[in-house]
RNA sequence: UGGCCCGUCGUCUAAUGGCAGGACACCGGUCUUUGGAACCGGCGGUGGUGGUUCGAAUCCACCCGGGCCAACCA
């Protein structure tokens, strides 16, 4: 049992389960299987890294590539390139298995054609809305079509003769025979093919009738030997047709699909349908706009695929809907780049400074280090000082908050590798704009060291004038002000549109900033940290030779800014912008519902078929159970015909059978019903029994059930061959309370100073140990004593 | 409204009947020639009510809340 490490996703526990269980016959199977009609986002990559991160964890294991193409009339190969390059860039390699549903169409539409010769499938000929019509309602079963009972034979021919293009678009359609009637709405009869005369970017007009998603995809999987099979949530209720199809096919392998919940990110959107909105409507400039969560928007942001996949890994997989805080994703991206960008100076909102003690002309090389000490990597380029400099228009305050640390009247400033200077006269404009600072350099303190030991509590970032190369700049901020925009949008009713929350001040673009001159002979995909501002590398469509366009990829952590907008009404203007509503909580359980019972009958259920509260009553009398329990067991016949004869055997008390039967049975029936166990009413009683008698511990017990509903057997015997006959000698049991205590003093400390608690994790050791053997109350009782004594 | 799925710190996620833990965020501190990084510390959670059990986040019942499904999309 305990082979599964604990923290791993439950996908994996799963795989791991399989292949402990030789379920797995050679390799693990996995597929990424986009349809090539968008560009993927970063909720793909984590599919894509959860794909793939399988293939190459486990041994033999590989991920396939596959395209589901199987809508000619929404795709492309340009999506099928960018998808390619995305996974790719994100570091992965599909090897030869890269694969295309109408690569299939083939062996799909055989498959097609089994169906209908297993009269499990037919040519339904109504309309469109017809369809629609007859599919019901959740509430309310649809009614079968009236071409449902066709021959097999009028079914093969009119199939064919869909194929060999007889027919209009629309006119005809296959549809799966399974139940109009069933509760999941995607059994009732689903469309299988379509006829669609359309063009296909790969198999052009040989075909003129393309499989649905739920037939291609499952039977792609059994093609290609797909063991697991892992798609978002929303695909949970096809999992139904995709087990049928699986069941009712010839198909050559047995997959099996599991779903986990896709990423949604704040202050974006991650649906291919709305960020082709945006594209399409010019509110971005295109899919790989830096400000997109596009895989191509994020690479061209300049963000690394190492931050992509540890951001991934960070979220984790699991079941439970989310929303993913953005910080996340901003955290994985620094702590990328910390470690390997290095350090550049950049003004981007430049003051000029006059160092009136520089010699006019003179320029210095200072050496600046590449790398800041904690960053194991080495490298310095030469920096120049001249007499005219720029700073940061924000370093500079005339009038300063508290706590503001850099340069002021009459203050003194460390400029970064280069010297402290103290400003001496503000010059104005007419206006009263600062227009230069006019100050003097202490030449004691060459490199920012203070000889004499004075504190120089601020240092800024410069460029010399002289040598300074203007630059552009872009500042990208979130996308939407709002965390969620399609609730935000759900929220304001009919019309409301999650565009009309796109964040105005997303981009800024940023003229005029000056960035030293030693990144000029970089590579064009070097990314650096401007120091104090944030990480940065050149926009890769927008820059030239000579003339750089700098993408802000993201700020660093500023707790100066927060604070500052913490004490002060608004942030400064280039920061990022403040959430404006908090809508769409999660609302949890604000709880009524309570308080309305006052003595009344908790947990009885309001509505009870008469005859099921017949049934129950007559339990209740005949057994002495309580009316919840006798409940549950009169719901369903099969159930209750399965307590009586459990409770006829006599082994054990009805009311011990009735607990088994009611806590302890469900979790290992899973989906079978009580006939199909391996075991019936006699050997449960007989466990209970045994319990009953002392023979078994519960835990114990609990064990045998397991094994008996895996594989059947003699409740007795199996408490004998599994070696589980409860130990309640209190002598037998002494030496192992005090190994236990003699091992684990820590605890043995912290429940002696109170935290009662720990008994339990003292009993858990002792069971451990005796593998469930051991009496709990009676070593319970020894803990005690021997703990508090 | 019928069916299926899901509720654990503010957020994401572990614990698979035996000490409710980690990450991000937040707060405080140390250090610092980046108001960065690093390090240390703190805050903070099992939706509710009953039940089963020596012991429940975990099993059962009911309630509450959320998601998905009525495309010839995937």
């Amino acid at each position: 049992m305990s082979s599964t490490p604990p923290g791993r996703d439950f996908i994996r526990q799963i795989i791991d389960r399989d292949l402990a269980a030789g379920r797995v016959g050679g390799e693990v199977v996995t597929r990424f299987p986009p349809e090539p009609n968008g560009f993927l986002h970063i909720g793909h990559a984590k599919s894509i890294v959860l794909n793939f991160g399988i293939a190459e964890e486990y041994d033999p294991a590989r991920c396939h590539l596959r395209f589901d193409d199987t809508n000619p009339t929404t795709e492309d190969i340009r999506y099928v390139e960018a998808i390619q390059e995305d996974v790719r860039w994100l570091g992965y390699d599909w090897g030869e298995h890269l694969y295309f549903a109408s690569g299939y169409f083939e062996r799909l539409h055989a498959f097609a054609v089994e169906l209908i010769e297993k009269g499990l499938a037919y040519v339904d000929s109504q309309s469109e809305e017809e369809i629609r019509e007859a599919r019901g309602t959740v509430t309310v079963p649809g009614t079968p079509s009236p071409f449902r009972e066709r021959s097999v034979e009028e079914n093969l021919d009119l199939f064919e003769r869909m194929r060999a293009g007889e027919f209009r678009d629309g006119e005809h359609v296959l549809r799966a025979k399974i139940d109009m009637a069933s509760p999941n709405m995607l059994m009732r009869d689903p469309l299988l093919y379509r006829i669609r005369h359309a063009h296909h970017y790969r198999t052009g007009d040989r075909w003129c009738i393309y499989p649905l998603y739920d037939f291609a995809h499952a039977l792609e999987d059994a093609i290609e030997g797909v063991t697991h099979s892992l798609c978002t949530l929303e695909f949970e209720n096809n999992r139904e047709i995709y087990d049928w199809l699986i069941e009712k096919l010839s198909v050559p392998s047995r997959p099996r699909q599991y779903e986990f919940a896709r990423l949604n990110l704040d202050y974006t959107v991650m649906s291919k349908r709305k960020l082709l909105r945006l594209v399409n409507e010019e509110r971005v400039s295109g899919w790989d706009d830096p400000r997109m969560p596009t895989v191509a928007g994020l690479r061209r942001r300049g963000v690394t695929p190492e931050a992509i996949r540890s951001f991934c890994e960070m979220v984790g997989v699991a079941k439970a809907d989310s929303r993913v805080d953005i910080a996340k994703l901003e955290y994985a991206i620094r702590d990328d780049l910390n470690r390997k960008a290095p350090r550049v100076l950049c003004v981007l909102r430049p003051l000029r400074v006059v160092v009136t003690n520089w010699p006019e002309g003179e320029i210095e090389e200072l050496d600046a280090p590449l790398y800041p000490h904690d960053v194991p990597l080495e490298g310095s380029r030469p920096l120049p000082f001249s007499r005219e400099l720029w700073i940061e228009r924000d370093d500079f305050a005339e009038d300063p908050p508290k706590g503001f640390r850099r340069l002021v009247p009459g203050g003194e400033v460390r400029l970064r590798y280069g010297y402290v200077i103290r400003c001496d006269e503000v010059v104005k404009d007419a206006a009263g704009r600062v227009r230069e600072l006019r100050c003097t350099y202490d030449p004691e303190t060459r490199g920012g060291d203070t000889p004499d030991g004075r504190r120089i509590p601020g240092t800024i970032h410069w460029v010399s004038a002289a040598r300074g190369i203007p630059c552009r700049v872009h500042l990208y901020d979130r996308l939407f002000e709002v965390p969620d925009p399609e609730a935000a949008a759900a929220a304001q009713g009919e019309g409301g549109d999650f565009t009309a929350f796109l964040n105005p001040g997303s981009l800024e673009e940023v003229e005029g900033a000056i960035i030293e001159p030693s990144v000029l002979g970089d590579p064009p995909d070097r990314r650096y940290q401007f120091e104090r501002l944030g990480y940065f590398w050149r926009d890769p469509v927008e820059s030239s030779e000579g003339h750089p366009v700098f993408n802000r990829i993201v700020t660093l952590r500023d707790s100066w800014a927060r604070r500052s907008a913490a004490h002060t009404d608004e942030g400064t203007p280039g920061a990022r912008c403040t959430p404006a509503a908090p809508p769409a909580t999660k609302g949890r359980a604000e709880s009524p519902g309570e308080g309305a019972r006052v003595g009344g009958t908790p947990g009885a259920p309001p509505e009870v078929p008469p005859e099921v509260r017949a049934r129950a009553e007559a339990l209740e009398q005949e057994f002495g159970l309580g009316r919840v329990d006798a409940e549950i067991l009169a719901r369903d016949p099969e159930v209750e015909g399965f307590f009586r004869r459990a409770a006829a055997e006599g082994s054990a008390s009805a009311a011990g059978v009735a607990n088994w039967m009611i806590h302890e049975l469900p979790p290992h029936q899973g989906d079978r019903t009580l006939g199909e166990l391996p075991f019936g009413p006699g050997e449960l009683a007989r466990l209970a029994g045994l319990l009953e008698e002392g023979r078994v511990s519960s835990s114990g017990a609990r064990k045998v059930l397991e094994v008996m509903a895996a594989d059947g057997g003699d409740p007795a015997a199996l408490v004998e061959g599994m070696k589980l006959e409860q130990e309640s000698d209190p002598e037998a049991l002494l030496p192992l309370v005090h190994e236990v205590i003699a091992a684990h003093p820590g605890e043995v400390a912290a429940y002696r100073s109170g935290k009662r608690g720990l008994v339990g994790f003292f009993i858990g050791q002792v069971m451990r140990e005796t593998r469930g053997r051991a009496n709990p109350e009676l070593t319970r009782k020894l803990l005690e004593r021997e703990l508090d004594g």
